[in-house]
This record gives C-alpha cells, sequence and structure tokens, in this order.
DNA sequence: CAATGAGTTCAATAAATGTTGAACTTGCGC
DNA sequence: GCGCAAGTTCAACATTTATTGAACTCATTG
C-alpha cells in the first residue's frame, strides 16, 4: 500500500497526471458510496452540464473539504482530473459508468436533479 | 427524537409492525449508502430472487451484525420487514424504489449479479 | 525571484458506520 | 411455566469517512 501510495507520486510528477482507476477497477461499492454524500452529487451534476470544468466553479464549502471530496470522486473512478497549467479541470466519466454499471448514473443523476428541484433554496447556496 | 424513538416502541409493541419510512420520504443518500454495503446488495438480490423470506435464509454474518445491516436497509427504505410469529419476513420495496428513483434499484441489482458472477467462491458462501 | 492564486497534503479531530458479545424480547411447543 | 429459537437492543469498541487549519506544491505574472 505504501509503495502504491509512491508509486502514485512518482505518476503525478513525471507525467502531471492523477492516478484513476482503469474502467475495469470501478468498484460499484466505491460508486454509490461517492455518489452517497450530497455535495458530491450537486459536483457531478454541475459538471453534467457544464462539461469538463475547473474546480474553481465549486464553493459550496472550504477548498480541504472540496479537495477531499474530489478525491473521493476521482478514486471511486466517477470523475477525470486533467492538470490545465494552474487548473484542474474535472469531468465526468460517463462512458466508463455506463459501461460498467448501465442505467446507473443515468438514474442517481435524474434522483438528484429531483432532488435539487426539490430544494432549490439550498441549492442557490452551491 | 427521544420522543420518536418512543413513539416508534409504542407502535411496535401496539400494531406488531416495524416503522419503515413512507414512500415520499426515502431519501436518495441513505439508500446509494445501504446498497453500497457488499452484504447488504446480496441480502436484495436474494430477497429478489426468492421473493419475500425470513431473515433465517442469511448467514453470511453473525445474527447481531445481520441485524444491524437489516435495520439500515429498512430504515433506508430499500425493504419492508413484516412480523409473522417467530420469524420476519423480509421484502424489497421495489414498487416504492421504482417510484422514487426509476431505474436506480434495476441498475445496481444488474451490477451487483454481475459482481457476483464474477466473484462466485464469495458468494457461496453467502 | 517574490508574490499570488489554485488546489493538495497532512495531521488532528469529529462524526458516522460497522462489528461484537451479553442481555433482552417475543412467539411457540411441550 | 419452562426451554428454545428468532431476531433485537445495548454498550463498548473498531474502523472508516468527513471536516478543518496549517503548511505545502505548482504554475503564472510582474
Amino acid at each position: 500500500m505504501l509503495n502504491l501510495r509512491a508509486f502514485r507520486s512518482i505518476c503525478s510528477a513525471m507525467a502531471k497526471e492523477l492516478h484513476h482507476p482503469d474502467r475495469d477497477q470501478i468498484d460499484l461499492s466505491a460508486v454509490l458510496e461517492a455518489l452517497s454524500e450530497p455535495i458530491r452529487r450537486e459536483i457531478v451534476l454541475r459538471l453534467l452540464e457544464q462539461g469538463e470544468a475547473p474546480c474553481q466553479i465549486f464553493d459550496g464549502a472550504p477548498k480541504t473539504n472540496l479537495s477531499y471530496h474530489y478525491a473521493r470522486l476521482r478514486e471511486a473512478g466517477v470523475t477525470r482530473t486533467r492538470i490545465a497549467g494552474p487548473y484542474r479541470m474535472l469531468s465526468v466519466r460517463v462512458e466508463d459508468l455506463a459501461a460498467r454499471f448501465p442505467g446507473l448514473l443515468e438514474a442517481v443523476v435524474a434522483a438528484a436533479r429531483a432532488e435539487a428541484a426539490k430544494n432549490p433554496a439550498e441549492n442557490q447556496s452551491a
């Protein structure tokens, strides 16, 4: 495990790329758990609406907390992070998720949208 | 909160019924989280295969642990528990879940089935 | 090179979930 | 009424997740 972490650090430094699980390594439990957190669903919804976007567009929590949530989404295989100069661009791995769990993202997104529509005040603060 | 707990105890004692969230109170986060745990997905798969079944049919963990998981599934609105004499019959609230989050249960179940097919040894021990 | 902004890492803490064994409650059969 | 089985509750503990502020890394600009 320590070896894996060191390995990832080396990859990051050399290739300016973060580690993402391969498509066939995306784990159902990790995805469901990642998406069970409201703020993460908001992030996913926003990314789907706008397409790839920089972390900057999210401000519903302190930076460090958002950083943690970004990492959980990425590690679960839900999002992809691309480093672009001083920014990190996030996107949802729509095709990978559809390939691994057909219909899951759509269902969660539809439910999350309905949820957001039901709580507009809460949503505007995000 | 204490009041709600007392209220639920009274309902249980009087009506031999456990509390279940109303359909419109089923919360997306609770459902996703409930289903993010592998053993709970197994329980759901088994119930869907066999229809309503007594708790007895599950033996993949100690009774108290299973009791905890049953409660999480029930509280999330995923399952319904009916008391029948000395047994507790569990069933999946398929229609409620479909009404609240169309396609979600199907997608999770399909993924869980694929998962189970990929790990048959792990599955036979359940 | 220094300053600044974007976002991360780290360690400590808080909160929540998961596990467990003892004690318990309930229903049933003898 | 007693004994037993089914499943729950409780409290303690283990594990994991979530939050936070300080320190950090990296890229850009003057």
